[in-house]
DNA sequence: TCTCCATATTTTGGATCCAATATTGAAAAT
DNA sequence: ATTTTCAATATTGGATCCAAAATATGGAGA
């Protein structure tokens, strides 16, 4: 399918350990508020710790871990004020790279997107959590990258992968991902028409439904 | 003045080499564009190259120095288009974060204000291009501070590091200087009468000015 | 029993050393 | 003379080792 499939280890150890760990964290396997033991995770991995700790530097960049000296590095906590801020900050850029991308969309953009749609449909039919999780994921990215900014785009990624951990439980009910289904159609529909208003308003929809369904699954009192 | 000041060494190697690093890098020490030879920047900050590489790290995720692996660091060249890329996503945030600032503003953060930009008007007056720079940094950091949303501030703290190389050029006229202090009396005296529209409005011609005159500071095809 | 302090252990931060990759320069072949 | 190949060198990536700090442990005193 993809020439450089998703076995393929990286050419570095850090760059290995740092997409191992961002599957960890936004999958849950390293629970939110989890401290990191550098000599356990490095045994782990089977590399020593120095490319561990530049990885968990980089992570630690992105906020999905937080570090404080000579205490070591925990996965990231995220508040309830937390949660709301990044989603906040997502409908600012979110809402700037969609019309930036409405204004630029090609038939073969437009043909990306359809298929991508194609995969959420598919994972969310059978229930599968997180192929669901990784087509929705990828559904937004390849809109936003259609903005033709890579900044903002990478600051998107960012931002959503911070949240990952919590939204990954957001797709185990089955009528939230009927939901996210509808709206990506209304979504492409809006694309396909130009409706720049229209397709900014849907996807507000749905990450106002996602924070009202996470807030629920936060933690009682970080 | 500052219980900690500026003279103290941070605790740790790779906070010590980080600010170091920072500096060098938005003051134009290291220009855009250079490579960064590890062993020579550990030896002339006698450190090992351990802290130096995590330092690094951290600027990478910020956007301030590139890396390829087995060729190294390089300090980052903006082109035109990511100049106008960063502007323009500052525009959206610091937006945000100028309208959650005036209805939370309390008389304690106007007064704060009001004595950074005594600090500012001395600068400008005594022509210090480097105190000017940082005094209007802290300036528009802390009002961004008051939104009460510490990572948007975060974001935007980057987004001003990753252009403030190119930013120290500007203070260098005097015009540009003068300009700067009416624009933030102005600022200050919509804050005051809490008239946001107003704030955001001056911000941003202080932002549009500054990306035209950044744009003939460029260099020639990067 | 609880608190406080000294000590031992664990864990992180940093330095040095080695390996792998890239770059440079020179020699050889066309 | 130009290009290609191959070796020498320089530079980065990673592993191991040591030092410093924090945490856990245990005992003495109130």
């Amino acid at each position: 399918m993809n020439p450089d499939g998703a076995g393929r280890r990286p050419p570095t150890a850090q760059q290995f350990v740092l997409a191992e760990l961002r599957r960890a964290i936004t999958t849950g396997r390293l629970r939110p508020g989890a401290p990191i033991r550098q000599d356990a995770l490095a045994e782990e991995l089977q590399v020593s710790r120095v490319p561990l700790r530049e990885a968990l530097k980089t992570l630690e960049g992105e906020g999905l871990v937080t570090h404080q000296a000579h205490k070591g590095y925990c996965v990231a906590t995220l508040s309830l004020d937390d949660l709301r801020e990044v989603y906040r900050i997502r409908e600012l850029l979110e809402e700037e790279a969609v019309r930036r991308a409405v204004v630029r969309l090609t038939d073969a953009d437009l043909d990306r997107l359809e298929a991508v749609q194609g995969d959420v449909e598919r994972a969310a039919a059978a229930g599968d959590v997180l192929a669901m999780a990784t087509a929705n994921r990828v559904f937004h990215m390849t809109l936003f990258d259609c903005a033709g900014m890579p900044r903002l785009a990478r600051l998107i990624r960012t931002l959503w992968d911070s949240t990952d951990a919590y939204r990954s439980m957001y797709y185990g009910d089955g009528g939230n991902r009927e939901r996210v289904v509808k709206e990506h159609r209304a979504t492409l529909d809006a694309l396909r028409r130009r409706a720049a208003d229209e397709a900014v308003a849907t996807l507000n929809v749905h990450r106002d439904h996602a924070v009202t369904e996470l807030r629920s699954l936060l933690p009682a009192s970080p």
